[in-house]
DNA sequence: GTGAAAGCGCTAACAC
DNA sequence: GTGTTAGCGCTTTCAC
């Protein structure tokens, strides 16, 4: 068993009370004392047993973080700016995949209580009515990050999801394209990646342009959706441009376009969303709405520590800002 | 504050030991009394306090697992791998993102002894003497995964880097390419990446050819130094083929090779190492060697979670299987 | 400025 | 079969 508190104080001949107090830097040990204590400690090798003070504090120093799946593109970097600012004041994170199942997240959630976890970063595709009523039930301060409940009283933090999708869509109009597909989530009001379509819609409407559902096609994010929507599309009729609601999408999308004898961008305009690493590789460079994903997880983590502090926010909802990267897979 | 064992103790008209037996299914405890208690704990929602039960058990059903960076392409499917056992045994990851930072390694393992893990799984590009000792120190049950050291007590989970980029170089020779470069990590006995240098040597030289040190550009694992690379050699001399130590290399590469006004396969072969998702959906597919990623993680978990119980392992160095997966960038 | 002691919520001897 | 109690390693109030 590594030395406790008990050791030191008996290698320093105080009290475990006045070993606690330099450990926590409190009230105004002698510093002689605070010497010998500092002694014994680094003697021992001693290290505070944190579990035994998050008992005591009822503060464990660390954060749950649930995301659907961290092997999907969009997470690791999310977590990776989380830990991060977790790091810079002593949290440590515990990570859980949840699949999005409703179930599993519940588990999760009740599993992050028992454990006492300090405050919870919540990312899920979607955002359902009993995930949050178990949050108020079990009292874990959270953070939505990607989705956000309009004017709840749950902070999230987002980017605006219908208006990148409009920038992205009016983008590809602008460029001359007469008729712009989409391929992406089928509309759903909780899930912010499904919102996209919603922008795309408007974009066309506020061009004077009828949606036509022939230039729709709805599945999931990955490249086998692009593949197929493209091949699904091209069956009734040529398009001249595509908004795709990943860049798993856009790259799926490319290379059933040229399978087909059709080249990108010459021949068809391809918008991915996310700017995820391989966009930048991928042959042509993907043209993309760039998610600020490293932020979106530091700034969660930042107003989680503060609401965990009882610090005051700045603000409630904070809505990032997405942009733009212009690259090869739309003409220029 | 949530209810405690006390106040269902109460509620049940029991003893706090009764309750901690149904709790925990210890001894006989009398049916309608277990049943009183059930009700109770039901009634008040009640969910045991872990932290409180780790205190007293010395065990937290926490694993630590540090990695480089989980946004780095490796890392999520492995953590995946980890999670998804852990999980089924109950217990929950605590995740650290080192950067491969000898101190914040340091760091790291000294929190995760305060917060008491009950073992840890341990990542790094290379394996420092200092952190060795450091775990021996805070004797921390530890299981490596990627990288190993031969012969030591450390169990480990790793694939034959260097059998696979021998076998990967191999295939190259064997399709009649003469002039195979490689871009990849300079050698290296403690990092497993850089094994794959050693491979591609030795391919050569069972070939009977020699080692042609304008063939080789050592950089790091990134699209980057795969197109420098590229370009790089390229400038003294034409190649036949080029074996990648990433994907991302690979992608790189035939980036450059493009550029060049190369094609692959039909110019130059290219062959990347991980098979990560971008591998599938580049164009061309890129031609691999697959690590089993989500099964070194998976695979490390189940021998952690052994050792923590003091269950016997099958085996203390695990070697997995790489598999070559045949695509499009590299010449049938 | 320092020590004694209670208590955080639980488990596990031990007693009955 | 059930209750009492000590104690896990700490923090913090209250004395002195």
């Amino acid at each position: 068993m590594a030395a406790s508190i008990k050791d030191v104080a008996r290698e320093a001949g105080v009290s475990i009370a006045t070993v606690s107090r330099v450990l926590n830097n409190v009230d105004v040990v002698n510093e002689d004392t605070k010497k010998k204590v500092q002694e014994a400690i680094k003697k021992l090798g001693y290290r505070p047993n944190i579990v035994a003070r998050s008992l005591k504090t009822q503060k464990t120093k660390t954060i749950g973080i649930l995301v659907p799946d961290i092997s999907n593109q969009f997470y690791p970097e999310v977590v990776r700016g989380a830990e991060d600012v977790a790091n810079i004041y002593d949290y440590n994170i515990i990570l859980c995949n949840s699949d999005s199942d409703l179930d599993k997240e519940k588990e999760y959630i009740r599993v992050l209580k028992e454990k006492m976890v300090d405050g919870m970063l919540y990312m899920s595709s979607s955002l359902d009515k009993e995930i949050l009523n178990l949050i108020d039930e079990v009292e874990i301060k959270t953070v939505l990050v990607e989705t956000k409940i309009a004017g709840e009283k749950y902070p999230s933090v987002t980017i605006d999801n219908k208006k990148a999708a409009y920038d992205a869509t009016k983008y590809l109009l602008d460029k001359g394209n007469q008729k712009v597909a989409f391929i992406g989530l089928k509309k759903d009001k909780n899930n912010a990646t499904s919102q996209r379509y919603s922008g795309y819609e408007k974009a066309l409407k506020d061009a004077g342009k009828e949606v036509d559902l022939g230039l729709v096609y709805f599945g999931d994010l990955k490249a086998a959706d692009g593949y197929n929507g493209i091949n699904v599309i091209l069956e009734n009729q040529e398009i001249d441009a595509v908004f795709c609601a990943s860049d798993e999408i856009a790259m799926g999308a490319i290379n059933a376009l040229r399978d087909k004898g059709l080249s990108c961008p010459e021949d068809v305009d391809v918008m991915g969303f996310n700017d995820s690493y391989a966009a930048s590789i991928f042959y042509p460079k993907i043209t993309t709405v760039a998610q600020p994903m490293y932020d979106m997880g530091s700034v969660g983590m930042r107003m989680l520590i503060k609401i965990v502090n009882n610090k005051p926010l700045d603000e409630d909802q904070y809505t990032l800002q997405y942009y733009l990267v212009e690259r090869d897979s739309v003409k220029k």
